[in-house]
DNA sequence: GGCTCTTCAAGTTC
DNA sequence: CGAACTTGAAGAGC
């Protein structure tokens, strides 16, 4: 947010003028996708529209300027990871060496060759090797025993991540027998994101711009393909699993990044970076198999490979992970019949024999937690919890007598707050701990259903000043409508494959939101139902009218005044909040009067996943050559997108 | 050894 | 609640 909202720090916190409390100015000079008085008409219907909120980025339609509200600000450095601990295994002084699993191993095929892959024992596969220096994982200098050799990693990725699938486009046919078209909807989305021509460097190794993009593109179309499954008629049965279709058709045009396995943190995937679908993990090659908890890779020691575990999806959530933030006890794989659910003993094969092996080599371990949270699609949330180590290793019996591996990763030191930070957000919030630096608990005096903090933990300021809390839009003039505007009939809220529904009608046919409230597309004008409809206030079409859905606090940034932010994660395409305050006639030239009940909101939708405590950041669009030189500030926000300035 | 093809194992999602 | 679904490793074959 700005810089240079004023300050009020002589208050005594208690003592607030709440009606000087933050300084937060009204978007002076935003240039939102406001359509133009002529734009409007032409944009999508003749109709006017009950309630119109405006949503992240383009396509825009014509006569409508290009605003993104929401850019998550990402300032946060990496850390490099891999502490190169001297070898001592990973074990600490007073931690015992692990009981060895060595006695569990599955009978190789071959007796002389090692274990993992009998036939490939000392191949590398691929188009190249990779050759780890000596960075610390190393323990020759203190063993002799197999594990004692510096690693060359093969590179068993490269060759076979663009393999294409065959056969026809996949088109489902309409009830009216025409065939959805999924080929050219894909294709749309790779021109759309500029992922036609993804080049073999970025599909192996990725970087933040490259994630994001991916992540976008595969949300958006996972979003385009629900909505298409909803309305069956359009297209029936296009995609029961809309996140694995969506995974699917990217990853076999070859839209995938670090695709080339790799020990330690992954590029452009920072610590406690969200994702809301195992799919995601899989794209962004934080974790490549789409079902399996343990990912493994093979590395060649002298002349024999052995795999070493690099991630683990640990999905236990909060009840099952004791008190220590930094410590995981897993499970390992397999010991269950698929058909029948038989438990057998577990063996040290694949995952398991990599974990064990990764104990051995004290290898960094990348680990995301599952986090039970309502926000997911069925309640699950997967967080980047950055490096461990594997501890200890051993095995336990079961319920059903079956022996289960179990080992023990402690994180490594240093690292930002992830995990532990979700679990102080859950104790503010169930009131078991009080978030420090509160100045004032509810900012809005109840305004919202849900308090908004004011929070500064950086440094003595109370608030800034000349604030008056308003939860809606303020107009200056009432926005211009064409003709009146008319209502849906929809007694029981507007409901998805409806053609009747003048509501969907203006969304192009669709409803604007899934059933859990996220924005299908990013198109820049969305129509909502309003005053003149018969649907109900939780109709899903109303989405922007139900006020904030997450935690806010106001808080003292360290270089740039106030800024927001969420105790809550917030997916890509969530329903942040609504712009409040007053629309200055000079920076918009948009809303004229008018008689009729349209009314022009301003709602702010997140473009991607953001993290809780991550701070919310906007993009205030493109300058108008007007103002090229006039009112220019600097930007702080911190996004690697950033235009450097805002007007 | 190198390549392709098939089989299998793993768990999430709605 | 259980059907539906995926990728990538392992194995077989040439």
């Amino acid at each position: 947010m700005e810089q240079g909202l004023g300050s009020d720090s002589n208050a005594p916190p208690g003592s607030i003028d709440k009606s000087r409390v933050l300084d937060v100015r009204p978007l002076r000079s935003l240039v939102p996708v406001f359509p133009s008085p002529q734009g409007m008409s032409s944009i999508s219907t003749p109709q006017p529209t009950p309630f119109v909120c405006v949503p992240p980025s383009g396509p825009f339609p014509s006569g409508v300027q290009p605003f993104y509200p929401f850019l998550v600000q990402n300032d946060s450095q990496r850390t490099t990871g891999g502490q190169n601990q001297p070898n001592n295994f990973g074990f600490g002084s007073n931690i015992p060496a692990p009981v060895p699993l060595n006695s569990f191993r599955t009978p190789p095929a071959h007796a002389n060759r090692g274990p993992g892959r009998p036939k490939k024992a000392s191949k590398a596969r691929g188009s190249g090797s990779i050759v780890i220096e000596d960075d610390g994982y190393s323990d020759s200098q203190n063993h002799s025993d197999q594990y004692g050799f510096s690693m060359h990693v093969t590179d068993a990725e490269v060759a076979s991540n663009s393999v294409k699938r065959r056969g026809r486009p996949r088109k489902r046919r309409t009830e009216n027998g025409e065939e959805f078209d999924v080929e050219s909807l894909v294709n749309n989305f790779l021109t759309v994101f500029k992922l036609k021509e993804f080049d073999d460097f970025r599909r192996s190794s990725g970087d933040k711009d490259t994630v994001g993009t991916i992540l976008l593109a595969f949300d958006l179309l996972r979003r385009r393909l629900t909505q298409l499954e909803e309305a069956k008629d359009l297209a029936p049965g296009i995609a029961r699993r809309p996140d694995l279709k969506a995974a699917t058709l990217l990853m076999t045009k070859g839209v995938r990044t670090n695709s080339t396995k790799r020990i330690g943190h992954v590029p452009g995937v920072e610590i406690g970076d969200i994702f809301f679908f195992r799919m995601e993990l899989c794209l962004v090659g934080l974790h490549a198999p789409s079902m399996a908890g343990i990912d493994y890779m093979s590395v060649k020691i002298t002349m024999d490979e052995e795999p070493v575990a690099v991630s683990i999806v640990s999905s236990g959530g909060y009840d099952d992970d004791g008190d220590d933030c930094d410590v995981i006890i897993y499970s390992g794989q397999g010991g269950v019949q698929r058909r029948d659910g038989q438990m057998f003993d577990q063996k040290l094969e694949r995952g398991n024999l990599a974990l064990e092996k990764s104990l051995h080599r004290a290898n960094d371990v990348r680990v995301v937690r599952g986090i039970k949270d309502i926000a997911g699609s069925n309640g699950k949330i997967y967080v980047y919890d950055g490096l461990y180590k594997i501890q200890e290793s051993w095995v336990e019996k079961n319920k059903s007598g079956c022996n289960v591996f179990k080992y023990k990763l402690v994180r490594v030191p240093g690292q930002p707050e992830a995990f532990s930070l979700w679990k102080s957000i859950q104790q503010w919030k169930d009131g078991t701990a009080t978030r420090t630096g509160i100045i004032l608990p509810d900012l809005t005096s109840g305004a919202e259903s849900l308090p908004v903090a004011l929070v500064n933990d950086v440094d003595g300021e109370k608030g800034p000043a000349h604030f008056t809390y308003v939860p809606s839009l303020k107009y200056s003039q009432p926005f211009s409508a064409p003709k009146p505007s008319t209502g849906c009939h929809c007694l029981g809220g507007c409901q998805p494959g409806d053609t009747h529904c003048p509501c969907s009608q203006r969304n192009d046919g669709f409803l604007p939101y899934s059933s859990l409230g996220v924005l299908f597309t990013n198109k820049s004008l969305i129509h909502e139902c309003g005053l003149t409809c018969a649907c109900p206030p939780n109709c899903r079409s109303r989405m922007s009218q139900a006020g904030i859905k997450v935690r806010l606090e106001v808080f003292k940034t360290k270089n740039r005044g106030w800024g927001l932010r969420s105790w809550d994660p917030i997916r890509a395409g969530g329903f942040i909040c609504e712009y409040a305050g007053d629309i200055i006639k000079a920076s918009t030239a948009v809303l004229r009067e008018s008689n009729s009940d349209v009314f022009l909101h301003i709602a702010f939708f997140a473009i991607r996943h953001i993290p809780p405590m991550q701070e919310l950041t906007y993009d205030y669009g493109i300058v108008p050559p007007e103002k090229a030189d006039k009112g220019k500030k600097k930007c702080l926000c911190g996004s690697v997108k950033c235009r450097g300035f805002f007007y």
